[in-house]
DNA sequence: CGAGGTTCTGGACGACTGTCAAGGAAATCG
DNA sequence: CGATTTCCTTGACAGTCGTCCAGAACCTCG
């Protein structure tokens, strides 16, 4: 009972925190290339430095590691998209900048929103899932209806909608950009971002 | 080579095909309860009043076991909804049929479009699955479609989106709401059925 | 240096997987 | 009826899985 290691930090700047991040990284690296059904704790130490025991030693089981992953995740995500449409002063900018931010974020990082994708499926089985998902949701969700009010404030109209109805529609656009990204569509990306451009009037009139 | 199981079929009406028929639809069933990561042949020959070793008698592999499950679950799904929407003769009748379509097949087959979600995910990881999902899909896209320029034809305007974004849209509130109702959230189908009829006349702008 | 705690290794365990083959049971047909 | 094909069961195989644990390695501090 003295040596629980869920609990028994002392370092300065938590070591152990540390590791769980680095770790939960190379997991989220290795989710995102084969998915949550095929991926192994074993093949996750096998794209680290260290071998497959020390997951157990840091993480109490898979779920856990899965859920630190995806919250990783969230953070990132959110972020760097509230930068890109925080810059615009018009309307018609803040509707290309949400468009050209999201087709961005298509390119760069397909395969982790692939695995968003996978994981939401999971949650729809797995209730171990659902809360972190949930919160994942509700965080995009959010982040779509700061631009959309923000558009509204900018073009001096308010929303005819809900904040959940635009998500599922912008979620909607975003989820079959990316299959056809990831299935080698050049246009893929383009067509996300006039999409977006597009829809994004349309939840005014 | 006189035994080769695959094709060797003489009998009235197919036995073979029906037996095949029987064993997906207990599939899917099962796939349908613990989704595709946790399902394993042994679970599905459960459900059955056969032996696990018959379903390698009946199908090559796993893979071919589901690709053939889901292409029953297709037909079906699209049947369905399209005799729901083939009623109406006004503009708004149209709608109001649309979303009571929707919400109908979301309460009455929640755990199959779950499974259809599920594997639309795995789809992104194994090119195995790509070209039925991408059948199905186009299928669903065609019957959206159907819906859009049935309501366009009524309504006496032309559509002002393509085929996909339309699709894209509708299928991003169908994803949500099948989350909520499987969660426990009464209003999913409801919200769904406004959700659409509030949604068609946007195409229109 | 040595004691004691922390971190990590590597092997083992039992359970489970998809696949296959040998042979029994059942149906079909000459 | 017996022979032959079709259908199905059973058990096995080689892997993989998550989990756990004994102990080596490492680090820190007295």
């Amino acid at each position: 009972m003295t040596s629980s290691p869920v609990r028994a930090r002392r370092s300065p700047a938590d070591k152990f925190e540390d590791r769980r991040r680095e770790l939960a990284d190379a997991a989220l690296l290795t989710l995102a290339e084969l998915g949550y059904a095929r991926t192994s704790l074993r093949t996750i130490a096998e794209n680290t430095s260290f071998s497959h025991g020390v997951l157990h030693y840091y993480f109490r089981d898979k779920v856990e590691l899965i859920t630190y992953c995806v919250q990783r995740y969230k953070v990132a995500c959110v972020q760097r998209y509230d930068a890109v449409v925080s810059g615009a002063d018009t309307a018609d900018g803040l509707a290309a900048a949400c468009g050209e931010g999201l087709a961005a974020t298509l390119r760069e990082d397909a395969v982790l929103h692939r695995l968003w994708y996978d994981l939401r499926a999971q949650a729809l089985f797995e209730p171990a899932f659902r809360a972190d998902v949930a919160e994942i949701d509700d965080s995009l969700q959010a982040m779509i209806w700061r631009v959309v009010t923000g558009y509204a404030e900018l073009g001096g109209r308010a929303p005819t909608v809900t904040s959940a109805f635009a998500y599922a529609l912008f979620d909607g656009l975003f989820g079959q950009a990316l299959a056809r990204h990831l299935d080698g569509a050049q246009d893929a990306a383009d067509d996300l971002r006039t999409g977006a451009q597009d829809l994004l009037p349309r939840l005014f009139v």
